[in-house]
DNA sequence: TATGAATGAGCATTCATTCAT
DNA sequence: TATGAATGAATGCTCATTCAT
């Protein structure tokens, strides 16, 4: 609900006054208000007012960056997955072995749903609302991207470490696991953070629910 | 001053005669319908219209037996959920170690997804649209019958299959993984259908994706 | 199934181009238009498309200015209220004893709703068609003002014109008087102007329709 | 807001017996029906179902004694009128000389409001709401039995009681002013009820609100 | 360039009326 | 004859998008 607020401007109170900034400084400022409504209130529900409330804009100066509502929300997505990437291929370079760079991706993917909720709730509307003449935004970057990650599993095959199963189906294992894990936790109430069951889900992952008998015998 | 014409095309004009049915099978035409309409056009796109053009009613009679739109999409979700139940109870109803069971049960689950895509439409939707002033319906039905799945982990777990971790966080990892393999296969295309993939994921689940070194010294 | 088919004719179709016009002079249109619409349809059966028409504006524009149809109900009616207030005043404020005041006050008052016959329309609307959790908006402006009135009623029986009643009672009986007056000339059909009868109806008022004996035996 | 109760007939349960009566028994008891609820809630917004529902009857039945809603109101309205029409003839034949039967008219008209406030609102509705292609019934009734009254005024003036203007003249008057202390009085809040401030207002019709000189000089 | 007033297509819901039983 | 399930036209209100300033 807007306000409709009417003032009489005083003689020396000051209009905020026009501010002009460089486009990209706007343009991001849109984008981090459109994250937030989007995720609060969901693609359909959200008025584009509110965003450029939010924004501190008036509605004609979101138009002017983004085409339509569904623009603006794809280059929200869009603007999520990239934040996405460059936290987890952080989290990659920052480790030196394969077995390693796995954990760390996989924490520092658990970590950003924690820390970056609106995330979710991006995935899910576009998922759900948008016409999506084909795969999600989110496939579409994993198809992107996997071959950076193929290398990691091919090089735990080859230390011995993860079974020959083919690279690609590993990583759709991995992603189904990890995404339905981050879907879940906001689906349910009262899971735990993420990141704290970060190391178990990784587990099970490596080593399965089931007893190993060489632990028993070791 | 426009004109706006509204024209009804006579043609053969069959109005189709008013037709009185019982009550249950009316609700149960309307909910197929209404399935079918929000999975494919989400929650907030779908137009009631459609609904009652495709269960063969007026729109008066969708709101005599369903009085919102949101009334509606629940029942619809229902119904899925209670066919998923019914589904998967069957399943271990037919299986009889506890092993077998709870292969048969994810089988089923898979197979249920493949059978019927526009159950996970409307997981998503409701996810997605609707106000959801806590969980889930989902999530609401799996807390509701957790308790039976819990006696077939706890056999495993006495049978030295399945590790000593607390029942209810392996429910929720099953989960996790099944519910998030689910709508992956949905998010990106060309995936395999569940039932194929189904072996293979609770191979996984059950054994991880590590080589077991147990295999290698047996 | 039936088709239907909407028609725009073309025509000219010169789509008025979008005017930008002062606030007070849209709202202002806007109640004019409303006032004209509630009054020949009634307040239930009237479109606000039809109010838009009129006042040469989109129906979003009605609602940017009155948030309901029922606001913009009661804003046109107290528009009537205040004009007649006005007029009303003015009248009195040209006269000069409490008597030729009372006359001119009363004149005023009919020739009012000779000339503005939708303001009862508008009256009869609301008693018949708004919640109305208390008295109406006429009897509210009645309370509102009749202390100003009252003043001149103690000033003709100071003067020895008007008997002792409680001058609240003879306001309400000067008022259930014009009020019946008002209401029952558009009731009935052929009754003369209401101007017309506004003489006759102020005598009876203060001297009644017995027969006088004084003015006999005079 | 109607009830839709899934109800099991349990055995010797018995659904109210379809009561069969006579057809004026029935239009009586929908009549009363109406009558309630069309001044409980206005023309437009009352529901047809309610009013069968009062009535202890199906929708159908209710159409099936009366046409359309608008038949059923104008016959709801015409009952009010034919009872205050026999209050008043009633008042009138129990007084002997004219001016008693003139002051037991007035009381008798003014009583019946008191006792019959939904006569009061469906005057209103009907005024408001119909499509009123002419005059209301209200003064239908009045053309139509004015000539019965007018007896009575003329003979008042024989008697010198009152002046002489055209016994017409004087019937609008009395009317106007009768009509509209009713209706004023609910319009307004807490007015004394109708019964208690009508031999003043028959007294001020009488005698007028200014002083008479000739009570001065007796 | 930035704004926000103006627009009108779109949609949920109601309810008078019909008609199969 | 009595019923109430079925119908669909009608209408209040929203909000993405446009465009005059």
């Amino acid at each position: 609900m807007r306000f409709r607020v009417a003032m009489t401007i005083i003689h020396g109170a000051q209009k905020t006054p026009r501010v002009r900034k460089a486009a990209a400084e706007r343009e991001a400022e849109i984008l981090a208000a459109a994250t937030t409504v989007f995720a609060r209130e969901g693609y359909r529900s959200a008025d584009v007012q509110r965003v450029a409330d939010l924004a501190g804009v008036g509605k004609g100066t979101v138009y002017r960056y983004f085409p339509t509502k569904e623009a603006l929300f794809r280059a929200a997505l869009k603007r999520c997955l990239d934040r996405l990437r460059a936290c987890s291929e952080a989290a990659r370079a920052g480790a030196d072995d394969p077995l390693a760079q796995l954990r760390a991706v996989l924490r520092a993917y658990f970590g950003f749903f924690d820390d970056n909720p609106e995330a979710i709730e991006l995935f899910i509307q576009e998922r759900a609302e948008l016409p999506g003449d084909g795969a999600s935004l989110y496939f579409v970057y994993f198809e992107a991207h996997h071959q950076e990650w193929e290398g990691m599993i091919i090089g735990l095959q080859e230390n011995g470490v993860l079974r020959r199963l083919p690279p690609r189906t590993i990583l759709e294992l991995l992603n189904d696991m990890a995404y339905g894990a981050v879907v879940s936790s906001t689906l349910s109430l009262n899971r735990a953070p993420l990141r704290e069951r970060a190391d178990l889900i990784i587990d099970i992952f490596l080593n399965g629910l089931a007893v190993r008998r060489s632990q028993h015998s070791a």
